[in-house]
RNA sequence: GGAGAAGUGGCUGAGUGGCCGAAAGCGCUUCUUUGCUAAAGAAGUGAACCUCAAAAGGGUUCCGCGGGUUCGAAUCCCGCCUUCUCCGCCA
């Protein structure tokens, strides 16, 4: 949620700034709605401090005393009256708390303006995607690759979207995994290991609630969702906390497998390894204070390019406009390798700053110079999901004899320096 | 899963219907003093929201969470959550 107290004071400014977003919002019905929900609840303290003055007069009284019993009628009317008044400014504030949701993130200035993915802007390429890729194909039509990535008894077992990795791509998804982590750790980021089920709250404060509901995986039973991100039990970290200033930037990497639904979306472009149901992610976090969190975006976002580059994977940075950046981003970036095989860019990581806007949400803060608890911010960003970055691999380093090069990189992991059969 | 006990402010811990937003101690901050990495004394020390142009001030709410009883609840009742102990089960 964004600072109520900005949308009192610069209505116009608020409107225009979330004008370019794709998320349709009545500024003028939450102002009114902030307005009656003010009133009522004056209303219902006035009421309430009457009678708590009252009361505090009758128990002086003797008990039981005529005057004590005469007293006792008067309260009745007193607090019957501050109950209902109470009542309505509950309801007037629900009402306000449900529009207020609504509103998204304000961009930060410097992000493009434009209405949808069209309009995003190539920021930067690295590697050359127009080279020649003689070898190269589509993952999925690799002759050995379902005998290592085995759809078919996935669907089998779990259903469509829950592959089997066997036996040497079982090891290079574990490689990747380690090297993501220990890229992340050598530029600082602490490790953590959370569960990968998290609680209503926590998915509301990090605003999978109520709006993506139907993307989680849920056991109603319990009340529990499967991650859709480590974003989600990472952030909760420090939900409701307020945290030293002098401990800020506070900078977190997670593996975790996450679990998507992707309801309604399969089709011809999301086969083999493009779209799954479940797969594996180190997710980035970080808490700064008010002032540097765009610098640490930067940060983040040159992170996760080193760690590509070692990869020798051509990617483009993309600089997500107005109106294909997310409801609760004020700035984000898009890393897309190129999968020559499919001749496509393929996103592997999408590295955001929330500003402040998670972080009011999830009550996250921190105490500025004068001991007053400051909003923090929250950032984000992947580094990196496996199974696309698996694919460009796969499709970019083919060989002649029809097997893959492993990449240097991830040598100290496996040990192996091809994988696949030669033809 | 069964039985029992407990959940109070940064921490320890009083408090069983009104004088409790909450004793006391510790910690922390500021000041005073003596002066050598310390001691003593004084004052202060949570959050959210409403009101106010702002500050000051005023008000409401918060004693695990949510309901209820009552003129009035940290204190009584109900549900839930968490922790601890014992038993059971188990990687």
């Amino acid at each position: 949620m964004i600072d109520i107290k900005l949308l009192r004071e610069q209505p116009d400014f608020v409107r225009a700034a979330i004008a370019n977003k794709k998320f349709k919002t009545d500024i003028d019905s939450v102002l009114e709605l902030d307005a009656a929900r003010r009133t009522k609840i004056t209303e219902a303290e006035q009421a309430r401090a009457a009678q708590k003055a009252a009361n505090k007069e009758m128990a002086a009284l003797p008990k039981g005393s005529p005057e004590f019993l005469t007293a006792v009628k008067g309260m009745k009317a007193m607090a019957n009256r501050a109950k209902e008044l109470e009542a309505e400014a509950k309801t007037a504030d629900e009402a306000f708390q449900e529009a207020f949701l609504s509103i998204p993130n304000l961009p930060d200035p410097s992000v493009p303006v434009g209405k949808g993915e069209d309009e995003n802007v190539v920021a930067s390429t690295w590697g050359d995607a127009d080279a020649d890729y003689p070898y190269a194909l589509p993952h999925f039509d690799i002759p050995w690759f379902e005998s290592r990535i085995d759809f078919a008894r996935g669907v089998k077992t779990a259903g469509a979207g829950f592959p089997f990795y066997v036996g040497e791509m079982a090891r290079l998804v574990r490689a990747l995994v380690n090297f993501f982590l220990e890229e992340a750790r050598l530029n600082g980021y602490e490790e953590v290991l959370p569960p990968i089920v998290v609680n209503a709250e926590s998915a509301t404060a990090t605003g999978q609630l109520p709006d993506k509901e139907g993307q989680m995986y849920v056991d109603e039973k319990e009340g529990l969702y499967l991650i859709p991100t480590a974003e989600v039990p990472v952030t909760n970290f420090y939900r409701d906390e307020i945290l030293d200033s002098d401990q800020l930037p506070i900078m977190r990497c997670a593996y975790t497998p996450c679990f998507r639904r992707e309801a309604g979306s399969w089709g011809a472009h999301v086969r083999g390894l493009n779209r799954l149901h479940q797969f594996d992610k180190v997710e980035l976090v970080k808490w700064t204070d008010a002032d540097s969190s765009m610098q640490e975006l930067e940060k983040l976002r040159e992170n996760v390019e080193a760690t590509l580059q070692k990869l020798e994977l051509p990617y483009r940075v993309l600089r997500m406009c107005t109106g294909d950046i997310g409801f609760p981003h004020a700035k984000q970036y898009d890393l897309e390798v190129f999968a020559a095989g499919q001749k496509r860019w393929l996103e592997v990581s999408s590295c955001s700053n929330f500003t402040d806007f998670q972080a009011r949400r999830a009550g996250i803060r921190y105490r500025g110079p004068d001991g007053k608890p400051i909003t923090a911010h929250t950032l984000n960003g992947s580094g990196l999901a496996v199974p696309r970055v698996l694919a460009a691999i796969l499709e970019n380093h083919l060989q002649a004899d029809g097997r893959v090069k492993v990449p240097a990189c991830l040598q100290h992991w496996m040990q192996q320096e091809y994988i696949g059969e030669a033809k």
